[in-house]
DNA sequence: ACCTGAACACCGTTCAAGT
DNA sequence: ACCTGAACACCGTTCAAGT
């Protein structure tokens, strides 16, 4: 049955065995993520993959976690940061890119999950820092304050991302926020009056409106909160970049 | 060699093998990740420290998810609540608090990053979330947002646990801030002029100071923001409470 | 230098069979 | 009802041996 069309043995179409590179590791174990999700994105999958054995990654690879991190790298480089040229409105374009960067993590939250712990430092990790300090600067936000709010705003967006999102392990975690919804409508109301009073509303409300919502009270508090510390830490900072 | 002191031969002093409950189930496995990590914590390893073979676990537990979020309960159960009785200072006693769930967390960052993804719902999780919403009720703000705001405060604190945090996998991690750091201080100030500008202050101050800037950016935009969307919200919340 | 097979030391979960 | 051993279907990582 069209037998022809099929060059070689190996599964799929890829016609020869190609050359490992390091690169070629990463892409091929984003492609998989995406098909298989990463759970099943694992070093014997992938090497099943690549058609060859799991020992032979390891040559470019020193373990899981980097792999992990250079697949996020990977994936950061589809967040869209064309909104950072775009002069006058910075506060929209913030969210923007944060919309974005937390769309491009939605669908694969254990991802996110890994961005929390191993911190990335990868090219597209820095342009999309990049790109966020340079708005900050347009709307005037003094640097030092930005500088730590950067990390602020892209804790709250992979946490979001972390927490919610797609793939199958939603059915389990709504399972769980129901289990929680349940366990706040029943609660006692004299030992948890203030839960009984807000009661559902402490679940209430799409996702979207609540990451908006969030958003907006960070940049406000930022706008809103000096630093304390301004003179200790210069000197810290200035003692780090060797003065 | 003292043998008379050894009751039986089985391992360290548990004089005889107790019934398996789920809460000594539970407790045994908070202990065990007390001293071995929760990465050492399977369900294996948990069964030969109960003496029992792993498959007895499923009687009392559907599977590690649900044991790492009984843990976690457990574990929130001693988090100081203390500071939500002391009339007056709102924002001081909001502070400790989560001051106090971050260090327990502190101690068991992969326990943390588990709980952001599996929201929890035992009872110490709703008695923390009762002390945070009776102080900023106090705190004078407004219900709607105090709902919402618990969320950030806690997702905040959980993240800063699950990010940071000691442990053996600290090494790791702080070797991955360092790569971070040559990576900025090595970049090219052409293509990315303000991480250039701003260089060591993106990473600069203790943990501490980071986390006690980032809750009074929480509160004060929390003060600052409005939810935009009371009228749709209130009705969703009155449906769902059944009215 | 790169690649491999085989091994080491583990996992979670299920299930038939026992008590 | 509870407990068990054994099995199923996997893991990450290392290492001696090959090319």
């Amino acid at each position: 049955m069209a037998s022809e069309t099929r060059p070689s043995a190996s599964r799929r179409e890829r016609p020869a065995k190609p050359a490992l590179t390091r690169e070629g590791i990463v892409k091929t174990a984003v492609e998989l993520m995406r098909t298989e999700g990463l759970e099943r994105t694992t070093m014997r999958r992938l090497a099943q993959e690549l058609d060859t054995g799991a020992a032979s990654l390891y040559v470019y690879v020193r373990n899981t976690a980097e792999l992990h991190a250079a697949m996020l790298d990977e994936l950061l480089g589809t967040v869209d940061l064309s909104p950072s040229r775009g002069r006058g409105d910075w506060r929209n374009g913030l969210a923007q890119i944060l919309t974005s960067y937390t769309e491009v993590l939605f669908e694969h939250p254990s991802l996110a999950r890994s961005a929390l712990v191993a911190r990335p430092s990868g090219p597209c990790y820095l342009a999309l820092v990049e790109a966020l300090l340079s708005l900050l600067s347009e709307g005037a936000v003094p640097a030092d304050r930005a500088a730590w709010g950067v990390d602020l705003l892209l804790q709250f967006a992979t946490t979001n991302a972390a927490e919610h999102g797609t793939r199958e392990q939603a059915s389990t975690a709504q399972e769980e926020e129901e289990v929680l919804a349940v366990a706040l409508r029943d609660v006692s109301s004299e030992d948890y009056p203030h839960i009984a009073a807000i009661g559902a509303d402490l679940l209430s409300g799409p996702g979207r409106d609540r990451f908006a919502w969030g958003f907006d009270v960070l940049i406000n508090g930022v706008l809103h909160t000096p630093r304390p510390d301004k003179g200790q830490s210069r000197r810290v900072a200035e003692q780090a970049r060797g003065h």
